[in-house]
DNA sequence: TTTAAATTTAATGATTTCTTAATGATTTTC
DNA sequence: GAAAATCATTAAGAAATCATTAAATTTAAA
């Protein structure tokens, strides 16, 4: 996973942000073109996206737009200060902050880490003795690190991002391993064995992954 | 090397600043033109360079590039207030500070300081019995300078930089090969065995490099 | 050019994760 | 309380992923 994705297509700009993020200990890729930045994030995901709204392919709407189809990565648009328009200002309404050029980098860096402290609540999510960090794949529990498989982690999310909701069998399934799998639903109480083995106080008398008789399962 | 390079043309100026900093230990050269600046920089390099912007002879901005263009020294711009445009601007964004005339000689030998606090920090990691020195390239392990190849020092500085988070193959992958590599992602593994070799206690248990089931790596 | 070191490839072995299927336990319904 | 439905548990095997090894290749050094 990429930190931050550089969309830039001036060089000098592009490789001076890098260094300076880099010296902040960010994972940060460059792209020079829409098409580039687009299967970059495809290929690795971001955290954040640095977007010139200028780019020789495609223009900073569209990108924004097939950006936060899926996800909602935080975005921060570059622009120049002649650029202001009504198209403009409906960019950057949805974007998370734009900044003009020609800037001072460590408002730049301000900007972005803001964005992260901001993000940082929303992607941990602490319930009781568990904490499950999305960004990094982690889940804690009282402290000590769990290491959960993929579809534990999996199940493990969507059940703490819905606290309190019963979700059915067939919801859990459909998210995890989608709908056209050819894997038998049962796979799945299988799954919550081994995540209640790894989570729960007594695995024997679950109290975080309840069963909901004849419908599914619930954390609370 | 000198320490601190100094070009600025005023000699009042040049005096202040180089007693401060010789009262400071600092090995200090002084340059009134451009010219001499480069040429002192070429023949004995420096760790930091002070840079008047309006010298006599060569702009401030050709010099800044001259200075990048190898080596990443860092540069402290001095400016008077009156200079802010857009050109100089661009030039603050590549240097790593910069003050304003007349400035508080405290001030400037804070942001010296720190500069070189910053680069050490971000050049030099330590962990548990690791510690990796970009600058020079070196790593020892309880203080014993172990020989790493070039690919294994890559992996290992990206590792570290990282510590805590879990770094996918491709990820490292392409940091170290590239994106555009024709190697197999099969030789990535084949490194990671080879650098615990040489850097776990237990290469048959690491506990330095963790494998991360599905994912990648992590150095915790 | 020769030699050594570093890197890559490819094949095999080991481990972990996932799935299936069978059996036992629990809850609901009648 | 018995039957039916649903869930839990277990264990074994399949699939996926990672580790190891050795040989081949490339690169760098002497």
């Amino acid at each position: 996973m990429i930190d931050i994705l550089i969309a830039e297509d001036h060089k000098e700009i592009c490789e001076l942000i890098t260094d300076f993020l880099r010296a902040e200990n960010y994972i940060v890729s460059t792209a020079e073109t829409g098409e580039k930045a687009l299967s970059l994030y495809e290929k690795y995901g971001a955290r954040l996206v640095l977007l010139d709204i200028h780019l020789p392919d495609i223009d900073g709407f569209s990108i924004c737009e097939k950006l936060r189809r899926n996800d909602n990565v935080p975005i921060i648009i570059i622009t120049a200060r002649t650029d202001r328009d009504d198209k403009l200002n409906g960019i950057l309404l949805g974007a998370d902050d734009y900044i003009e050029k020609p800037f001072d980098i460590e408002i730049l860096i301000a900007k972005i880490k803001g964005i992260f402290k901001r993000r940082l609540a929303r992607d941990i999510i602490s319930d009781g003795d568990i904490l499950l960090n999305i960004s990094d794949g982690t889940v804690t529990k009282n402290g000590i690190q769990t290491e959960l498989s993929a579809k534990e982690f999996e199940l493990l999310k969507i059940l703490m991002q819905n606290k309190g909701q019963t979700l059915t069998k067939e919801f859990l399934f459909n998210r995890i391993w989608g709908s056209d799998s050819e894997s038998e639903l049962q796979t799945l109480t299988v799954h919550i064995k081994y995540l209640r083995e790894k989570i729960e106080n007594d695995p024997k008398d679950p109290q975080k992954i309840v069963t909901v008789w004849g419908k599914g399962y619930r954390w609370s």
